[in-house]
DNA sequence: AAGACGGGGTT
DNA sequence: AACCCAGTCTT
């Protein structure tokens, strides 16, 4: 996609420095999750879906227990949805999160052998899987450079590049200014790490701007 | 661009 | 009591 001209100068201006102090802060204090360990792709799918919408304190109650009953894709492809969704109850969405994976789960094994596809268009192509979850497999999961942009990543973004952005089409742009900024070599690491900026230092309702790496690069530095 | 999906935590 | 949470699909 195509930005305007002085919203790409400012990305790229910064993008540096910001790869460098994300990546650096990353080194003491990306936060440790049981998803975070062991990243294999059924295991990051799965942790994906049960994200969704969803607080990370929430899923981790459930997600070692989850990944014992469903330890493979084809495990969770047959299981039972009533099943399913009492195993979701207590986390909520847990009537249409138990259709939700139980669809995309079985078109994995139906169209691709029980394999999780290795391309972006194959995983925007499985149901219920969109450019965030499809980021995150290919990223975490599979080792190739990709993007993640969730609210917390979309918070931190708006809030950088503040005074240059557009006022329409937010949410594509914010997404090519992300896949502007992750590098080739770390590109996991500062995924997770942005997420966890977004979570730990910039959330919607206060920051802690003077913990920030990237502050000094940030329109927003104690604003609102 | 806005609404729906959902139980639980935070303010 | 109101609002949000590692989103995505449908109007």
């Amino acid at each position: 996609m195509d930005l305007p001209d002085a919203l790409r100068a400012a990305v790229e201006e910064r993008r540096h420095a910001i790869v460098e102090g994300v990546l650096r802060w990353a080194r003491n204090n990306l936060r440790d999750f049981p998803w975070r360990r062991d990243r294999t792709p059924y295991r990051v799918l799965v942790a994906e879906f049960l994200l969704r919408r969803t607080t990370a304190t929430a899923v981790a109650r459930i997600y070692d227990s989850f990944i014992t009953r469903y330890p493979s894709i084809h495990d969770l492809a047959g299981a039972s949805e009533e099943e399913l969704a009492a195993v979701l109850q207590s986390i909520g969405y847990h009537l249409q999160r138990a259709k939700m994976m139980r669809a995309s789960a079985q078109y994995i094994v139906d169209t691709h052998g029980g394999e999780i596809p290795s391309t972006e268009q194959a995983l925007l192509a499985i149901p219920f899987v969109g450019p965030y979850i499809a980021g995150a497999v290919l990223s975490l999961g599979l080792g190739k450079r990709a993007s993640m942009v969730d609210s917390n990543v979309e918070r931190v973004v708006t809030r950088t590049f503040h005074n240059t952005l557009p006022t329409r089409g937010t949410a594509r742009v914010i997404r090519t200014i992300a896949d502007m900024l992750v590098p080739e070599r770390g590109h996991a690491v500062f995924n997770l790490a942005l997420v966890d900026i977004g979570g730990l230092l910039c959330s919607y309702r206060w920051r802690k701007c003077d913990e920030c790496p990237i502050s000094a690069l940030c329109d927003s530095r104690d604003k609102d």
